[in-house]
Parts: structure tokens; sequence; C-alpha cells
DNA sequence: GATGAATGAGTGTTCATTCAT
DNA sequence: GATGAATGAACACTCATTCAT
């Protein structure tokens, strides 16, 4: 009965993975069309279709709700500029899918991501933040396959992901242009280049 | 009766402004030591030693306070990096001299700081924020002198600003070091360099 | 499954009406002995019993409350006037104990009737009172027994309660005497007499 | 030198009424544009054109503002209705021109009548309010010409007072009609022929 | 494991009034 | 006699969280 164990187990499991997944996707959505004073446990709740002791069956406080919210995003943003930096010398088109991947990402529900994020920088503690962004550091490496220092590393990720994020943050026309993809990938190969050289 | 008005007006002024004053370190301090739960209105003008009627003359809401100190916040780090970046190629000491100035400025009340600017990104609309940034871009020249554009000084300033800002929320143990000042430099030196040679 | 519904759902009525009860009590209480300062929403909710998140749960606002006492307090002059008037041309001794029925309940907590009905004609709109008197007009038939026009029976019946409502809202010491009685019964048969006869 | 002493007097005087005018009509405008919510005492004063201490000079408090406004209204509500019925039998024209007057008083400010009056009832003590009608009582003569008795002149003027007063509350569309004026005439008629009578 | 009614501490804000100038 | 900045008591209302069912 290994298989009606499993089917018990399994839809279990995923109707929790569910209800995780629909309190977040109502979260975004009011934080999205009301900002973060329409974000209240009681709303979420019921706009996720749940009761509101079950939504804190599965989070323990509101801010675990808007931490969730504000990982995904982290790591949305970490995926665009790792793959983006890990890239020896080339592929060039590959990085710029890259950025426009994570653009396109960023162009819908922008007001949720940015209270979202706000709310961790918030009240977040440093350590916290520092655990959202990858420890691949050491993955990074310059213009002639050398990893770069754990400063180096860390200047140039929190770099990148200043600009991108300040372009979204401040609604930006360029968002989405040619120019600013090259800009980007100009910084860290710029970067990257200098570190080798100096 | 310019004179009149002159002295009825400069003491108001300046009582006005020491006002403001006064309730913006109360702010800070609130902010600091129990951070955004403590920070209310009341105990703001509590600590500031003014009544709560009179915080609400010269602020208009709560969160006009937090626009405040963070909008003194962003002053603090756009002095830094654009004095670091309107250098043409030299002075490097000037440039540390810059960033040490402002990573120095940063090391009291982080906290404070922390929570202020959060609560600008998560209320401020887009154009507010965008305002908080220096149009002075165009004064931004590259390693041969030539201005950037202004989608290249967005990158670069943002980038700066990113790997600041950073450094101080995640409380990271390099923020006064050497290394850390470094790099900085060779990330702006690197982008200007580089977009030289584009 | 309408036996459970019907299991959850009258216990749960009566405690929602036991709740709107208790709390419509309180504010009647809280008016009548402090007026319309004592009157504020966690002053009723705490001589009610309740807290005052609950109380929030069954009337929106402030203002709720009070309209639901002047309502109460309008449907009970509506049922005296109402009466009153409806009797074609007999039995004297059923009015007279109308209005005595409607001045004895009255003369309890005069004040806090006058504060509600005071509440509701300063705030109401005017749809709103038009709705709250008897659209039973109809109804009223003059000495000939033919109904009265809708002005007409506008006319008597607001007649009757601006001087049935005056003598309670000015303390008049006849509002309990026989004489009173008298001067109403007579205006509303004068009135219809009159009519008949124009 | 009496000219003299008289014009310093005299425009002092004036100017006494003048601000207790301003500002009282500045509170008229403030209750019709914003209904009592609009209305506090350093609004009133900022529209008046005086300073808030200057309005304290000519007013106690801010109810006393309210309850001058009310009594002005009270009492060309007592001239309507004691005009009309102090008339003997005839002059039915007469009668209908008070009416009239007293309804096209009525039409401008309906709102700021509607919420001063409410004011009065609700924090008036009920004296003030009898006060407020007149002790002419005694004039009101029945059809025979015989003066009424005190019972008999309070519900009559009460109950035309209701009448007119119910109608502009609920903003009825007959208010400036002939046959409202019919109606009003017959009350007061019927009432009186019917005690006459009796 | 779900429900949702109930709780009540907490807080932003208003505004009548005073009084030093 | 006028001014208006300052005061601070007062209050409506919210919402995170609990727990009996």
């Amino acid at each position: 009965m290994t298989v009606d164990e499993n089917r018990r187990k399994i839809p279990t499991q995923s109707r929790s993975r569910a209800t995780v997944e629909v309190v977040l996707e109502a979260a975004t959505q009011l934080l999205e069309a009301l900002g973060e004073r329409g974000f209240n446990t009681n709303a979420v709740a019921e706009r996720a279709g749940v009761s509101i002791g079950t939504l804190y069956r599965y989070f323990p406080d509101k801010r675990s709700i808007l931490t969730a919210l504000a990982r995904r995003e982290m790591e949305a943003v970490n995926a665009a500029t790792a793959a983006l930096l890990s890239r020896k010398k080339g592929d060039l088109a590959f990085d710029r899918a890259m950025i426009r991947t994570f653009v396109q990402a960023f162009e819908g529900r922008t007001r949720a991501r940015r209270v979202a994020v706000a709310a961790l920088l918030a009240h977040a503690d440093p350590a916290e933040l520092a655990a959202a962004h990858p420890a691949a550091n050491a993955s990074f490496v310059d213009a002639e396959g050398r990893p770069l220092s754990r400063v180096a590393a860390f200047v140039l990720s929190r770099a990148m992901h200043g600009a991108l994020r300040a372009a979204v943050m401040e609604d930006a026309d360029f968002l989405a242009s040619r120019e600013f993809e090259d800009e980007l990938v100009r910084l860290g190969r710029g970067y990257l280049g200098y570190v080798t050289r100096a």
C-alpha cells in the first residue's frame, strides 16, 4: 500500500504548498493594489480564500509573509546577477537575456515588490539580509578567470542590484531599453577588467 | 517695515527650524533605540520635548517625519558619490576621504537610517524617489573628460549607492576597511574607463 | 443540511441581536447620564461589557450607534401617531391610550432620546430622514373615510410629531397631562374635519 | 465734542457687531459647505478673517456660535408662525405670504440651518429651548377671538413648526408648492375652529 | 486540521482653548 | 484690544493574534 500512502501524503503536502502559494499570491495582489496600507492579515486571508486561522498555521506572523515575498524577489535578482557575472568573458547574448528576463519579471507587480523589499529592509536584521544573497560569491571570476575577493564580489553584486533595483523603484523609462542593458553589462565587465589590471 | 518684518521673521524662522531639528533628532533616537515599532508620533513629540500639537504644525503626518529623515540620508549619500564621481582622473586621496566620511557618518544611527530609507522606499512614489537624486548627472565625466550619457550616469550613481547602502544594511564587517574603499573606487574607475574604450 | 445550518445560525443570530441590544442599552445609559460628551465608542463598549473590537463588528462607526438609537425613537413616535391618526372617527379612548403610552415611554431617557434625535437630524441626509417615516400615509383617512392626499398626510403626521417631540424636548410640565392629550387629539380631528369640509 | 465721542463709540460698537456678523456668516458658510465636521473654531476664525483670539473675545466657546445661529433660525420660524396664527379669521392672503417668506428664507443654507438647529436640540437644556419660543402665546386667538390656553397655544405653534421644519429637513419636493401652503393654513384653522366648537 | 468571532493594546490625529507677546 | 503659536486631553478606529468550537 505504499502507493496509497504516497497518495495520501503527496496531496497533503501539495495542499500545504498550495495554501502557502495562495496566501503569497493574495498578499502580492493586495500589496500591488493598495500598497502597505492594504496589507493586513485578515485581508490577505480573505482574498486567499482561507480562514485567518489557517493562514496562521502556515505563517507564524505577519512579517513572515512579507519576508517570504521579499526572499523570492531577492532570489530572482540573485539569479539574474549571478548568472550575468559568472560568465567568464563570453556570451554577451546570454547576459542580455538574463537582464531582460529580470527586467520583464519586474515590470509586473512593481509596487508589491517594492513594498516587500522595503519591508524586509526595514525589519530584517542585517544577518538575515546578508543571508538572502548568494554565498556563491566565490563563483565570481575576473577577466582572467581568477575568483574575486569577498569584498570585490560584494561590491560587484550589490552594485548590480543597486542599479537594477533603482531603475524599477524610480520607474525609469529606459528600464527595458537596450542602452540600459548595455550599461549594466559594462558595469560588470568594466569592474572585472579593472580588477584584473590592478 | 523691512526691519520690523525681519525682527519678527528671523526669530520665528529659526525657532521653526529648531523645532524641526529637535523633532527629527528625537525621531532618529527612537528609531535607533527601538526600531520602527518604537516610532510613533506621541513618543516622538514627547522625546522632542514639544507637544503633539506642535509636532503636527511642522509635519503634516507621521510619514513626513520619516521622509524628512530619509531625504537627509539620501543627500548624504548623494554628496559622497557625486564628489567621488566628478573627479576626472586624479586625486584618489580625495575620493578615499569622501568615502570615509560617508562611511563614518553612517556608522552611528545605522538602524535609524535603515528604517528611514526603507520607509521612503516603501511609501514614496517613484517620481519622488528619482527627485531625491541629483540632476547633476551631467557633471559625471568619463576617463577622457566626456560627460556620461543619462543612462550611464544613472547606472553609475545607483551602483555606487547600492554598494554603499548594502554594506550598511548588511552590517558588513569591512564597512570601514581600506579594501572596501579600494573596491568602490575601482567600481567607479573601471566603469568610466570601460565606457571610454567602448 | 438545513438543520445544521440552522443550528449554527440561530444561536449566532440571537447572540448578534443580544450584542446589538447590549450596545444600544449602554449607549442610551451613557447618553442619559452624561449627554453627548460622555458618548464615545470606548466608553460604550466598556459599559456594554464587550470589547471595542466587537462593538465595531456590529456597528461600522460611532454615528451608526446614534442612528440606530434615533431610528428606534422615530419608530416609537411613528407607532403612536399612526395609530392615532388611522382611527376613522371613533374610539377616543384608544387614541388617548396611544398618546399616553408614547408619553410614558418618553418619560425615561429623555436626554438620551433628545441627543439621538438631534444627531440624526444633524447628520442624516434628507432621504434617510424621510424614509424613517411610514409610507403608510395612505392609511390616513379623513372624517368621511376618504384617504388623505400625500401632502395632507405629511402635514398631519409631522405636525403631530412636532408637538409631541417639542413637549419632550422642552420638558413641558404638561407632558403627561390630560389637557395635553386632549389638545393632541383635537389637532388631529380638527385637521381631518377641516379637510373634509374644504 | 459729543459728536467726536459718538464718532468713536459708534464705529467701535458697529465694529463689534460687524465681527459678530462676520463670524456667524463664516460659520454658516462652513456648516453649509462641510456640515458639522467642517465646523471648528479655527476654521471659522480663518474664514471670517479674524484671529482665533478675537473670535473668543466675542463668543465664549464653540457652542455659543451654534446657539447664536440656531436662535436666529428659530426667530425666523417664530415670526412666520406667530404672524400666521395671530390672524383672527381673515386675510388668507397674508398667511400665505408669511409661509412663502419662511419657505423661501429656508431654501438657502438648508444644511447650515439643519445642523445649527440639531446642535441646539442636542446641547441646549430644555429651558433654553422653551425660551426660544415666543412667550406671545397669549396672542393666539381662536375662531371666536378668545385667547388659546397655554397648552393649546403650545400644541398649535409646535405643530406648525414641526410640519414646516420637517418639509425642510426631508427636502420635500412640495416645499414651495401651493398645496403645502394650503395644508398648513388648514392645519391652523382646523385646530382653531375645532377648539372653538369643543 | 480548519474556522472566524472576539479581543484590546495601540496610535494617528483633531481641535477647543489659552496666554505671552 | 488683537494675535496666533502652542498646548494636550481626548477619541475613533485598526488589526495582529488567539482559541473555543
